[in-house]
DNA sequence: ATTTAATCTTGATCTATATCAATGGCAGTT
DNA sequence: AACTGCCATTGATATAGATCAAGATTAAAT
């Protein structure tokens, strides 16, 4: 998709309409305090649920988690956040949000209220379209998260989760091969259904087929190439063993 | 959410926008030949993964499902579809549909095309509003259903299923208490992610515990209190057997 | 600087549910 | 009426991954 360089109708004075998601920073022109800019810090909450639903954002810097709550108390995590990302269109749906943002680092965002997001649908088709595309990528990505879900052993879904990852970081200008978490193992093992003990086995056990290297936070991918056939369903011989089998070679390894 | 009265904005001779979703019939005037309004046979497909997007519509009567193709080739189902939903709407994202939906059961819908919908956007603030409304619907729908995939176990997720569908059909006028599945055990186990077989055994353990009644593709549910048991976590004793328990009292049954 | 609280890793065991296997019923076709 | 294919049920077994338990490491708070 490419980068268009002529004037673009703009929400606010931060954001054009021009890249492929929704909102572009105009360097030229940045002015440090617009009211519709704003700072957050790590933990810091955009917006609970039930809270009224008065503007979307765009993510400009940092990272966000949006979840929503289950009956149970449970904290469901549907998302990890980065920058050019839109938040907030839960809210359409009956006027209230019904997830809740909290950030994950420092972050910044720009906040579109509901009036002039109005006006700006019925003046330009760019945006209309724009706010359309991006609700429907987020559906298309959710559907397929949730293919993931339901066909993918706990390996694939790790493995398609740091490679998502890494085209994420990619997408923005930055390493693919080398990034920092900047969820914690809780996040991720919530937002991919397993159990954090699970994601730390598995983790070391993709560094130590020489995939993947993880120091604390931070990610570094060895081979693309390996780690794509965890999650191709290229299964004989699979990749990573299983549990059964490496309890087995423990067994061994103590007899011998 | 109130029905209003007075007249609406139309994008079809068949549809008013004044219900909670999007489409209504108005009974008044009904034309039966409207090039918009079009029907289908059980097995039929609306589009499929790839076909180029310049349509939404809206499910008149009927039901559907609408589903992914992983790269293994797996067909996952991600949603189904009762009258007044839209469909369409992952079309948005790059031009072209993610998604392919198959009726199944003869079905009509109404479509409305790409350039008529623009136009309706600008026009109507109404319009704007019930479409981002009901892209927003869909997705926290999906977030809810994530949530239970993550966090219920099998007998929780069919649970929540069947009283799902059951208050599908109840906001639609029809009975919440007794209805026919128009989907396959096949579609629910590939939507709910677990095997044919755990299906059919859930089924039969619900009727065993006079929770629900299952003949073919009919459900009558017998207990509501009791389902929305099974979904609550509410655990201490839990209602259901888990499959070991049930292998021992099998066990004990035999050797007594 | 020391305490306290998160966060992460690793091992052992348990269990929910997939998988394998067999059978029965029903609808469409020849 | 017999054949074919799909759909559903039920039983026996295997296993991926949860859960339980214990430490180790790092970060925050006093």
């Amino acid at each position: 998709m490419s980068i268009h360089t002529k004037p673009q109708p703009s929400l606010c004075q931060h954001c054009t309409m021009s890249d492929m998601r929704f909102c572009q920073v105009n360097k030229s022109k940045v002015e440090p305090k617009v009211k519709y800019h704003k700072v957050y810090n790590k933990s810091d909450v955009l917006f609970g649920s039930g809270q009224i639903f008065d503007a979307i954002y765009i993510l400009r810097s940092g990272s966000a988690k949006s979840s929503v709550l289950a009956n149970s108390g449970h904290e469901q995590i549907s998302r990890f956040h980065y920058p050019s990302d839109l938040i907030g269109l839960d809210g359409f749906d009956n006027g209230s949000h019904a997830q809740s943002i909290k950030f994950l680092e420092t972050s910044s965002v720009c906040r579109i209220g509901l009036g002039e997001l109005d006006k700006a649908m019925v003046n330009s088709a760019s945006i209309r379209y724009k706010l359309l595309q991006g609700m429907s990528h987020a559906l298309n990505d959710e559907d397929k998260f949730l293919l993931s879900l339901n066909n993918m052993n706990s390996a694939e879904r790790l493995s398609s989760f740091l490679l998502d990852l890494s085209s994420q970081f990619e997408n923005r200008g930055l390493s693919g091969n080398v990034f920092d978490l900047s969820m914690t193992r809780v996040d991720i093992a919530n937002y991919l259904g397993m159990a954090i003990e699970t994601v730390s086995r598995l983790l070391t056990q993709l560094q130590n087929e020489d995939i993947i290297e993880v120091e604390k936070r931070r990610v570094k991918i060895l081979n693309f190439r390996k780690l794509n056939q965890c999650l191709l369903h290229e299964r004989e011989p699979h990749i990573l063993l299983t549990a059964k089998t490496r309890q087995l070679n423990n067994i061994q390894a103590r007899v011998a």
